[in-house]
DNA sequence: TCCGGCACCTGTACGC
DNA sequence: TGCGTACAGGTGCCGG
């Protein structure tokens, strides 16, 4: 599942393989990949036809590349915050891929949009076998496309406000992992982290957000920020072909999860066995020593 | 306004 | 071998 650091390498890879060339042609092979671009696939190709990539960016688990005129010279910096740029938006959803890749590349089978160069270089794919993701344009969006605005900061975004974060966990009145999970509160956490940070941090997944205190919740967030970034640092994590970098790199944080997928193994820290259960639709996995339930819970 | 439930979607694993 | 079912889960929408 494409999280923060997930993101963050396909970002990496879209920036050093897309950034600063010119669109010649874009293929829409299937419309759902493009279904929050509400004026259909022949105006989101219209949009782009032509156009310079100038940046890649990423808000929490949304990326987008900013695209500017083809007349702006070839070499020239990238700027985000120019006006007049529009924002080629992408969410990777459960199982995206944005590839860079040859343009002699076989087809993948779930190819969705096809983005080909002026230059005739490699191509850029988004492929999504869930569809679950999808791409849409912003119009004067280069700098924060209005459709992610309401997307907050991530723990590792140099901006991220701790203290506002911790007010408002605070202010909720819901289980901690449901907070955490919440992209408007603080951003880039899904299952997997979440799960990883909540054993880290010893806490359990129904801890009412209410009665949390603020070390409590920055202790929290550390752990947080720690295991993104070593997951960041391992290329993200991958339990299978699905999760990759814009070069198609699977990533190995998978060896190093200590409770997530872990059901039925011992804690590496007491030696219990890790229990899973379902919550939102999904599994959560706990120490059930070192993540006692609380007394008071929300589920 | 906040919270929680659910649909969306398709490949894989598993049981019969 | 083939069929049916459960499961995986990020996001947005809707009802309470």
């Amino acid at each position: 599942m494409p999280e923060l650091p997930e993101v963050e390498v396909v970002r990496r890879g879209l920036e050093r393989g897309v950034v600063g060339r010119v669109i010649a042609s874009v293929e829409v092979c299937h419309p759902r990949a493009v279904r929050r671009h509400l004026a259909g696939a022949a105006d989101f190709r219209s949009l782009l036809v032509g156009r310079r990539i100038t940046a890649a960016n990423r808000r929490g688990k949304y990326l987008w590349l900013a695209v500017g005129a083809e007349a702006e010279p070839v070499g020239s910096p990238a700027r985000p915050d120019a006006p007049g740029e529009d924002a080629l938006i992408a969410h990777l959803g459960m199982s995206g891929q944005l590839l860079v890749v040859p343009a002699a590349t076989p087809d993948q089978k779930h190819l969705r949009v096809r983005f080909v160069f002026a230059d005739r270089g490699r191509e850029l794919r988004f492929v999504d076998q869930r569809t679950f993701g999808g791409l849409a344009i912003a119009v004067g969006g280069g700098a924060l496309p209005e459709p992610i605005a309401h997307i907050a900061r991530d723990p590792l975004d140099p901006a991220f406000d701790e203290d506002l974060v911790v007010l408002r966990l605070r202010r909720r009145r819901t289980g901690i992992k449901r907070a955490l999970l919440d992209q408007t509160v603080v951003s880039g956490v899904g299952n997997i982290y979440a799960d990883e940070a909540l054993w880290a941090a010893r806490l359990h997944y129904a801890r009412p957000t209410e009665t949390m205190t603020g070390p409590e919740i920055r202790r929290l967030l550390s752990a947080v920020r720690t295991v993104m970034a070593a997951a960041l640092t391992a290329g993200g994590t991958s339990f299978d072909r699905l999760y990759v970098s814009a070069e198609g790199v699977s990533g190995m944080f998978e060896r190093s999860l200590e409770v997530y997928g872990r059901a039925g193994q011992a804690c590496r820290r007491c030696g219990a066995i890790i229990r899973r259960d379902a919550f939102m639709n999904r599994s959560s996995f706990t120490c059930p020593t070192c993540q006692p339930t609380p007394r008071r819970a929300r589920w």
